[in-house]
DNA sequence: TCTGGGGTCCTAGGACCC
DNA sequence: TCTGGGGTCCTAGGACCC
């Protein structure tokens, strides 16, 4: 048995890692993972760290801070096809893996210790494993639960593992500023911080009720189990990728500001096309329709419509954003993004579609139907709906 | 030429029903 | 009966995470 039984297990600039698996030529050299011109940064490595740069920073920021760095494409199918290996490893260790996103992942080893030894060796073996299989390094955090030992590995980071006993707990969270925890990003570290509660110490301290004034009556409770390391330790196996999702979207950033409505619309014919076609791959529809609108000066407005009957067809979803965007009745406005999303997925087979006599809709699944096998054929770029030829 | 794209969850107000 | 409370759905916005 241990008392320590959660592993934190979180790739090291993972991108970049996979990214410079193909060029050994340029670990030492400042590299990013990111897309061009409008895009940001998905991963960069140590030595692009040195210069300020982080995950999520605009590119232009980026070329300003290191002119020479080095700039590569994302390879998802490469990202991904490493990500599932790494998995398989995780389960070797333990069949109680939960996965967070391609690149990190919870491991409850209660199950393992007799087999395999104490946590900390648990993950040194692992650590040592997917460096000689797939050539790129991981953190571990190990820790009663889950939120200490996220923690954890972020400090064991890079290419390290910390420990953090119970005994330890509060020594190790109370110092940490209030931005560390699950939960508190760039907003509400501010308010926090207002409210002259700057580490986690703070929050430990200050009265639930007060704290959920504060922040709300949900996160106020959330952040004072986090302060106390007191969140959940029992992990929800699964796999990460093939769970059913509540929301499927689609969105782009333009490369120039538009106030073009045919462009638009166009526009929303393409992301209608995507999101349908990734819902009917999965199985499923929905019946609230969802059209997102950001304004040049980046203000985003989101406008819904919930329909009578879920729905997966391309065309239908097409329309309603497409009305959702007419009632704005935007004239001169420049747009720089729109997006579609569907919400309130529920499985195909569910929804009893009633057949209107005389309804247009009639051949538009057939036709959406089609496109599919075309596209499983030769691909998405083989075929668009008749618009966007 | 500042600020991606995929999501989740929470809050709050109003409609509507009992 | 002029005053109500609870529950659910819908909409919009916002914060957050990877």
């Amino acid at each position: 048995m241990t008392d320590t039984p959660i592993l934190h297990v979180d790739m090291d600039a993972f991108y970049a890692s996979v990214a410079l698996r193909e060029r050994p030529d340029l670990v030492d050299e400042p590299v990013v993972v990111g897309g061009s011109g409008r895009g940001v940064v998905l991963a960069a490595n140590y030595v692009a760290r040195h210069y300020g740069i982080r995950s999520a920073l605009p590119m232009t920021r980026v070329r300003r801070l290191c002119p020479h760095v080095v700039v590569l494409a994302p390879d998802y199918a490469t990202f991904t096809s490493v990500s599932a290996s790494v998995m398989e490893t995780f389960r070797e260790v333990t069949p109680v893996v939960e996965a967070m996103s391609l690149d990190e992942a919870f491991l409850d080893v209660r199950g393992s210790t007799r087999r395999l030894g104490p946590p900390r060796q648990i993950a040194e073996q692992l650590r040592s494993t997917i460096h000689d299989e797939q050539g790129i390094t991981c953190s571990v955090g190990v820790a009663a639960s889950v939120s200490v030992a996220k923690l954890a590995s972020r400090r064991a980071k890079p290419d390290g593992v910390v420990v953090v006993p119970p005994a330890e707990v509060t020594s190790f969270l109370h110092p940490l500023d209030v931005g560390e925890l699950y939960g508190v990003g760039e907003k509400t570290q501010a308010l926090l911080h207002r409210f002259g509660l700057l580490t986690v110490g703070d929050v430990a301290h200050t009265p639930l009720r007060t704290l959920q004034r504060a922040v709300g009556a949900h996160l106020g409770r959330e952040l004072h189990h986090l302060a106390w390391g007191t969140d959940r330790s029992e992990l929800v196996p699964r796999a990460g990728d093939h769970e059913p999702e509540r929301s499927m979207g689609a969105d782009e950033t333009f490369a120039r500001d538009t106030d073009d409505r045919e462009f638009v619309v166009r526009e929303l014919l393409r992301l209608s096309a995507k999101v349908g076609g990734r819902m009917r791959a999965a199985g499923v529809a929905g019946r609230t329709i969802t059209l997102k609108v950001r304004f040049a000066d980046f203000t985003t407005i989101t406008r819904s419509r919930t329909m009578p009957e879920a729905t997966d067809v391309t065309v239908e979803i097409h329309r309603t954003v497409t009305r959702l965007y007419d009632a704005l009745g935007l004239q001169r406005a420049r747009l720089r993004l729109v997006g579609v999303r569907v919400e309130g997925l529920v499985p195909r087979d569910t929804v009893h579609h009633q057949l209107v006599l005389g309804e247009p809709e009639r051949g538009w699944p057939e036709a959406d139907r089609a496109v599919d096998r075309a596209t499983r054929r030769f691909g998405s770029a083989a075929v668009r709906p008749g618009s966007l030829m």
